[in-house]
DNA sequence: CAAAATGATGTTAGCGCTATCATTGCGCGA
DNA sequence: TCGCGCAATGATAGCGCTAACATCATTTTG
């Protein structure tokens, strides 16, 4: 045949390379080269050190330390199929509570030679669709996603990718594939459960206008509607407006003197994040309520800085290193040809009322 | 010839593929069968739709929409040796300032079709250079680091590696390539000055255990020695202690503690972040010290949180946010065949101090 | 002691895409 | 009318790696 099939001549014996270096970089047949064995030899020596006998897998070590070669992946991963790579999609990490999942996951997953693609998509469900279609166009091992609430596209596309998928950060009946996180109408109902024990009557809610915190708000209301109808001439009401994302202390404030106008005489107003909630403290000083006496004040996320408020914010803790361990976790033994698993893979971390200083924990 | 060097044919005419599915994705070669032309002809309209006609590349997208192709970047990255991909190498993301650059990278380059590898080194030098050989291993277009201080290691590879890198969030006279940053030895010095002009004398540094910390409290130290000596029977006075990383609340209480126990007559606790400085306040309450009438507080990160305690945070702020954007603007213009240039590819981005009412700045 | 099993290594054939060059068809000026 | 330039498209040959099978030398086994 005058062109052999093997087009591409890889002579691996001391005599050399031959192929002209196409891209600079040192490849797996130089190391081959330099260490006198074939390629798929030293792949092994790398990949699966436990195939290739000791003396040889020195001598490729050697190899690879004199020729200074950096494994290519993404090669290594077109003719593998497998990328060792998680694409984790938030809507932002400008965020402690996303920023500590992202780190968690990336954690642990580094310990076990994945890498992390990330992907923001904001708050905004059409650019969700946009970053799951450019993440999957790597490829990736496994998508970790936050919110069950996908558009029709973006689930087809999931599902399409053959992937395993993890929602965190919500709750659902009908998860993709694995699912870790928690209820956020729970949350929302708990608050309330919360706060109607420590006996106020008349809530705002300063809420930011994105769909976990439309959840949690849902939920109060269900709670307080409940206590209504149990005790209807208590004056039980609540009232809800909503502040922009992403959520800043002003928004706080403005959400606040909204709340202030239309309920004058409310006793507590339960904010969507810590962050709204130093605005609503803010806002209330600014018009010499006294905090909580006047006016008690409810957070979530229980971020690094709600402790140390004064007075200390009372909020919801979750524990998103946990979802992200747990997410890792997980994902691996998937990796490692565990099975899907509807049991062991709808998994809710639930949450924490955290008591501290802007409730007046009075007994009703 | 028996063997056409074709040996893997790519029939585009209306007769179909008849490569046996490898993965079962839907591929390019799919696509240019349901439209009736070649491969080729696919990847351009996708990429480059200028080179292709009107009506072809209506076909193509209608192709695209009816198989659901999801394009393989892997492959493309292999093939055109781009991959679109930038490495994001931080410390941490779950502290706000390195998750603000990230989130401003992240957003900035998304317009573009790049992606974010991201790469948390933790605070040891030694991780980094594993970090580094990880994502050099993706083929990245460009790598993006906190912290000009690498290891040799690190910095061989990095150049070996023959892209674009930028070093943010720091300073340094001899950067890899470019250096988008601020000097925190600068941040020291101003710092004392700044509290030099409030009248104090006697300082603390509430410092957590890593390099960037450890620059500024030189800079602060420098500061104080030169006031020592131009007047030297003023006692002025400083004493550093170290918190362990992360740095947290509790840190920042300990590190109190042993400032307060070496130099009782401290007049002001200079911290190396925000949430240290919670610390250091809520230590000084515990003892009943006024802040900042016995004890003043400076900060570092302007954190969201910084402006809504009480008493708001004396703190200094750095513009994450412009550090990332001027990260991706750079980056962008290398990509489109801009040279490096050190004049441009070297930028101060500066800091700012933020006088709250954690310090007292009654003129000297 | 032949046959089968085992371990170590090598060979081949792609993974799905794009760079590059080749080909085709068409309009246009000399 | 002929060729030239240009636009549009196609064919070919890899990018650097690994799955799968092939080969060969030992070792084990009945």
């Amino acid at each position: 045949m005058g062109r052999s099939p093997d087009s591409r001549p890889d002579r691996s014996d001391e005599s050399g390379r031959d192929r002209p270096r196409a891209t600079g970089a040192v490849r797996l047949s130089d190391v081959a080269a330099a260490a006198g064995v074939a390629s798929m030899t030293v792949s092994r020596a790398l990949n699966q050190p436990e195939l290739v006998s000791e003396r040889t897998r020195e001598r490729v070590q050697r190899a690879v330390i004199e020729t200074g070669y950096v494994p290519n992946r993404v090669a290594g991963a077109l003719a593998s199929s497998r990328s060792r790579m998680v694409a984790v999609l938030v809507p932002t990490v400008a965020h402690s509570l996303f920023a500590d999942v992202v780190q968690s996951i990336t954690d642990a997953l580094s310990v076990n030679g994945y890498q992390v693609l990330l992907g923001l998509t904001g708050y905004q469900t059409q650019d969700e669709a946009t970053v799951v279609e450019t993440v999957l166009s790597r490829r990736p091992d496994a998508v970790v996603v936050a919110g069950t609430r996908h558009s029709q596209a973006t689930r087809a596309r999931l599902k399409a990718a053959r992937v395993p998928v993890v929602e965190i950060w919500d709750m659902s009946d009908d998860p993709l594939d694995m699912l870790i996180g928690f209820s956020h109408h729970a949350v929302g109902r708990a608050v309330a459960d919360y706060l109607l024990g420590c006996g106020y009557r008349r809530f705002g809610q300063a809420m930011a206008d994105d769909p976990r915190s439309h959840e949690r708000a849902e939920g109060f209301n269900d709670r307080i509607m409940e206590a209504q109808q149990a005790r209807p001439h208590d004056g039980i009401d609540v009232i809800t407006r909503w502040a922009e994302i992403p959520a800043t202390l002003v928004g706080g404030r403005t959400a606040a003197a909204a709340v202030l106008l239309d309920m004058p005489d409310c006793e507590a107003i339960v904010c969507s994040s810590d962050t709204l909630a130093m605005g609503v403290i803010a806002e209330a000083q600014s018009r010499a309520m006294v905090v909580p006496q006047t006016l008690a004040v409810m957070g979530f996320g229980d971020m690094s800085f709600a402790a140390a408020t004064w007075p200390a914010l009372s909020t919801v803790r979750i524990d998103g290193a946990e979802i992200g361990r747990l997410t890792a976790t997980h994902l691996l033994n998937r990796f490692d040809g565990g099975e899907p698993d509807s049991d062991s893979d709808i998994i809710d971390i639930g949450f924490e009322i955290v008591p501290r200083q802007t409730t007046l924990s009075g007994a009703s």
